[in-house]
DNA sequence: GCCGTTTTCGGCCCGACTGTTTTCAGTCG
């Protein structure tokens, strides 16, 4: 019954992957562990329930004897092969592999020849030697593991979607500057908007390839990994790493496809390119040697027979098939988003007053606004209390009046759901807002059983509406509380209780699988920014793409409706 | 180790850059 056995086994084989991989075994293999471990992450049901059945139904990338090693892990709760690979390799060289320019097959030669297995091991071998002659590595090589080492150390290794869109944004400005430069354009995991990017992939569009790889070379940064006509990688100050690629015009269609990926996507995309008798590559689509001609990503995909599958959707979690079954959902898009319904004053934390929010949702032609302020039990983030809500009340009717024909503003809370569950202000008075916005913001360290009560109590709360950031992460700083996601999304969408997609870059809460999940079950989302200053308003970008991750549809969240739908939904009880 | 509307064997996506090589291995995406 328990999702959790499909990570431990999503785990173990990845582990078995990476020991094969330093046992330089058949790299198929490898590839088909990995695959095998894509597909169970992607799965929607227990593996564990799966394979108990006396004939299970077939899953992806499992064939004999991977449904062997599941059956095996069900009976003992492991797999002794996983055993028997890390008895030639020590398990500390694992935490080794993500040091940049020290790949596995290095690392094993340091492990068999100089019994290297932690960090300290290697770093004593490469800072006391300039060359190791007997494993191949030179004095260039030696320079570029320490350096990748004090990367490692560093411990900087992602970066959050927000920044490496700024940074992105940035440089192409700059970019698009130099000569001969005809476009730039950001591709890779940013491009598909995946919460946090390990670096940046940017497209430029040149005849001038090798006149713009040197300019490039120029831009302001820390350290040049790699220069070629058609490839550079820069390290910028901030640890992050540029791979700028270079194409002419005929091929940048196809080098888009190719650098937005997923890798995982784009193998199979190939597979059936090569099944229908094409040739895929970032130079082109071919048929038979013969070069298609794609001016864009929708031209590819339509010439294999497959519709076009926008970047958030590249992740081979089941779009490929979705789109053969003409059953890809039409994702929301930010042109749909009507109104902003998570907003902070500067009554409670936020440095807005009420009517530079209003001005600034209809700059942004927004067809409603909610003021949604903290409660008293948000002493920090100066909360309101009982009074000073019902004087912020008396204002926004002055208001509603003044904006009326302009834009409708909702006059709301975002209410602390304390320790036992009950809400921070009574019934009594959440009956007289327009919209009610229920957040854990302390006592993160309970059980998982206790903090899904305590989200569940606010679900079945008749004046709640919305569950503000669901999971209380931090990107990168907090990781998020404990909860039994499923039950929460049954109940929400039996309440008729809206799940936030809070768009904040460090929060984008719920995540992307989470919103799928919560669209399986029928529950609606509501894609907020959380705003606490002007700019704020635009990570909206942010959780879109994060709903779009998530498969959701227009019809999923309820900031999509008009005011009139919306009013209807807020009237849960 | 997986997979099959040309195949149950023999494929498996494909290319750039670097360093140590003189034809290629390792790493990366």
């Amino acid at each position: 019954m328990s999702f959790e056995d499909n990570e431990k086994l999503a785990s173990i084989f990845e582990t078995i992957a990476d020991a094969l991989e330093f046992l330089n075994d058949n790299p198929f293999k490898i590839r088909a562990y990995r695959n095998a471990v894509d597909s169970i992450r992607s799965l929607n049901e227990s593996i564990v329930d799966i394979y108990s059945k006396s004939n299970p139904k077939k899953v992806e990338g499992i064939g004999k004897d991977l449904e062997q090693k599941i059956k095996e892990y069900i009976d003992t709760k492991k797999v002794a092969y996983l055993d028997e690979l890390l008895e030639k390799v020590p398990y500390t060289l694992f935490q080794l592999k993500d040091i940049r320019g020290l790949g596995p097959k290095t690392l094993y030669k340091m492990f068999e020849r100089y019994r290297v297995r932690t960090l300290e091991d290697v770093k004593k071998l490469v800072f006391e030697n300039d060359e190791l002659k007997d494993i191949s590595l030179l004095e260039k090589s030696i320079k570029k593991i320490r350096e990748g080492i004090e990367l490692f150390e560093e411990g900087q290794s992602r970066f959050s979607l927000g920044a490496s869109l700024l940074i992105a944004k940035g440089l192409i400005e700059q970019i698009l500057k130099i000569d001969y430069v005809v476009k730039a354009e950001i591709a890779g995991s940013t491009r598909r908007g995946k919460e946090t990017v390990g670096d940046l992939d940017i497209l430029i569009c040149t005849k001038d390839f090798k006149n713009v790889s040197k300019a490039l070379a120029n831009l302001p940064h820390k350290q040049i990994i790699a220069l070629g006509d058609t490839k550079v990688s820069l390290l910028l100050s901030n640890n992050m790493q540029v791979d700028f690629r270079i194409v002419d015009d005929e091929s940048f269609a196809c080098a888009l496809q190719y650098f937005t990926g997923s890798k995982e996507h784009n193998v199979r995309v190939r597979e059936i390119a090569i099944k229908k008798g094409f040739k895929l590559n970032e130079y082109g689509l071919f048929f038979k040697d013969k070069k298609i001609e794609t001016k864009s990503e929708e031209d590819i995909y339509k010439a294999l027979g497959l519709c076009y599958i926008k970047p958030t959707l590249r992740e081979n979690k089941g779009e490929i098939e979705a789109c053969l079954s003409n059953n890809l959902p039409d994702v929301v898009e930010l042109e749909d988003i009507k109104g902003d319904l998570h907003v902070h004053s500067n009554y409670s934390d936020g440095l807005m007053n009420l009517e530079e929010i209003i001005q600034e949702a209809i700059n942004r032609g927004y067809e409603y606004i909610a003021i949604t302020d903290h409660s008293v039990s948000s002493y920090v983030a100066n909360g309101l209390s009982v009074e000073r809500l019902y004087e912020q009340l008396n204002e926004i009717d002055k208001l509603k009046s003044k904006y009326k024909g302009k834009i409708n503003i909702l006059a709301g809370s975002e209410v602390d759901i304390k320790k036992d569950g009950s809400l921070d202000f009574d019934d009594s008075v959440l009956k007289d807002l327009d919209i009610v916005i229920a957040s854990i913001h302390q006592g993160f360290g309970n059980s998982k059983d206790i903090n899904t009560k305590r989200i569940i109590a606010a679900i079945e709360n008749p004046y709640v509406n919305i569950i503000g950031h669901p999971t209380g992460r931090l990107i990168s700083q907090r990781p998020p509380y404990e909860l039994d996601m499923q039950s929460i999304v049954e109940k929400a969408a039996k309440h008729k209780t809206a799940l936030e997609i809070n768009s904040f870059y460090l929060r984008l809460d719920l995540n992307d699988e989470h919103a799928r999940l919560a669209k399986a079950f029928g529950a609606k989302l509501c894609i907020n920014t959380d705003t606490h200053t002007k700019d704020n308003f635009n990570y909206m970008l942010f959780g879109v793409l994060t709903a779009q991750r998530g498969w959701l549809e227009k019809s999923d969240c309820l900031n999509t409706l008009n005011y009139s739908k919306l009013k209807q939904f807020l009237k849960k009880r």
